[in-house]
DNA sequence: AGCGGGCTTGACCGATCGGTCGGTGAAAAA
DNA sequence: TTTTTCACCGACCGATCGGTCAAGCCCGCT
């Protein structure tokens, strides 16, 4: 797979980059992920890494480059990433690990994740927000093959695979929003906790008769 | 409760407001949760609603003022909104009122809901950041107090109260990302669906042995 | 010593930002 | 009829935006 170098603050990156342009890209990620991308400047960049903007125009070209190589840094390998972290057994497990390997993207890539997930919901440059939507699809589709696996194995359920899919990246896409890295468990933990609870369900085993058996759909809250 | 009055696009809204000023927030409410805070301009929403710049400062002192009326009058009633909208019964069938509710809220006011769930994760403004936070610690511990009746009642097993609360709003908080208002089920039926899986869970019962019983710890992906 | 080239800078640009101001015109109030 | 009120507008403001440019600084090479 392609090679990924951890450094400060967590920006994935192709090896050859000077220490400056990595400083750079982890002080934009920061802010882009805390302050969005219209309301992160370059002189907010500049100032945080201590330079000059002027300095910022040597390495990039614009303030677009700047983010991409934050976010696509960031969100070109995670189907890789994951799908190299997704073991041989039953396809139950295969979904636990990709939840678990999504929370270890996430915690060692935090910033450039907040930011590529979270800024540019609707991206003006066309090709770009087209190129991203194919890498979300990409690692949606994965995710539903494994759920379709477990569906075939009868290890779960006849679920709607797409909804199942949505409920799975709903935790860890969330996550970001009120994950304290001080705190609680770590974002593995985490994915290992909703896997729990999403796979074996919350109702009470012991409970003979559940209150909620498959309800008709009469009862349903209908829409206004 | 709160009177609420549905509006074009869904502005919640005390009652005194004309026309103009309605036209205005519902407009700023696309733009914000499309654009996010930054990404829209007074001159935006202007040309938008087909008027002057200059008149939205005579119907509202600034921009954050817009913004507000925007998130505030979409957030405030929330708790209220759900609240009122839970059935007595068992503890169980109240979670999946809250769900459904809190999904239905997000399919009356959902422009609103998006900017306000949206922008201005760290708020600059120290006072409307508590508020918010005041307002969205009271909904989730809301959610909270009926899971903690759902376990007292032996409905569901003894799950982290807090970690089954992030993992419903998870489901309901990401929907905006994805939800196509054109296409598949309406908002409440999506919710009504994720409860379904949360609670009976995804794995097939008529599997005897569960490949995955209660994991030992030591098998938990460790953080590096 | 002289020199070339990459890193770095401050001054500067046109455009756009949020916001202000004086005024217009029509309807309501007197 | 006169006056007041108020929704509304075009022109304008200082600040800041993303981005440019010519020139220095520094360091290794010849």
């Amino acid at each position: 797979m392609v090679e990924l170098s951890t450094t400060k603050d967590g920006i994935a990156n192709p090896a050859e980059a000077s220490d400056r342009v990595l400083q750079i890209l982890s002080e934009a990620g920061r802010l882009f992920a805390t302050k969005g991308y219209d309301g992160t400047s370059m002189r907010d960049i500049a100032v945080a890494c201590g330079i000059s903007k002027s300095l910022l125009y040597h390495h990039f070209s614009n303030k677009d480059e700047i983010y991409a190589r934050v976010a696509v840094g960031s969100t070109l390998e995670l189907y890789l990433f994951v799908r190299d972290r997704i073991p041989d057994g039953p396809p139950s497990q295969k979904i636990r690990a990709f939840m678990v390997a999504t929370a270890e993207y996430f915690r060692r890539y935090r910033w450039a994740w907040i930011a590529s997930t979270t800024a540019f919901w609707n991206d003006p440059d066309r090709h770009r927000q087209k190129e991203r939507l194919t890498r979300r699809d990409r690692f949606e589709h994965f995710l539903r093959g494994l759920i379709q696996e477990a569906v075939d194995a009868g290890e779960i359920r006849k679920v709607d695979v797409p909804m199942t899919g949505r409920l799975i990246l709903s935790s860890l896409n969330w996550m970001h929003r009120w994950y304290n890295p001080n705190k609680s468990a770590t974002p593995e933990q985490i994915a290992d906790i909703f896997f729990d609870m999403v796979f074996n369900g919350l109702r009470n085993p012991a409970l003979a008769e559940p209150p909620t058996v498959e309800q008709p759909k009469s009862s349903r809250r209908k829409a206004r």
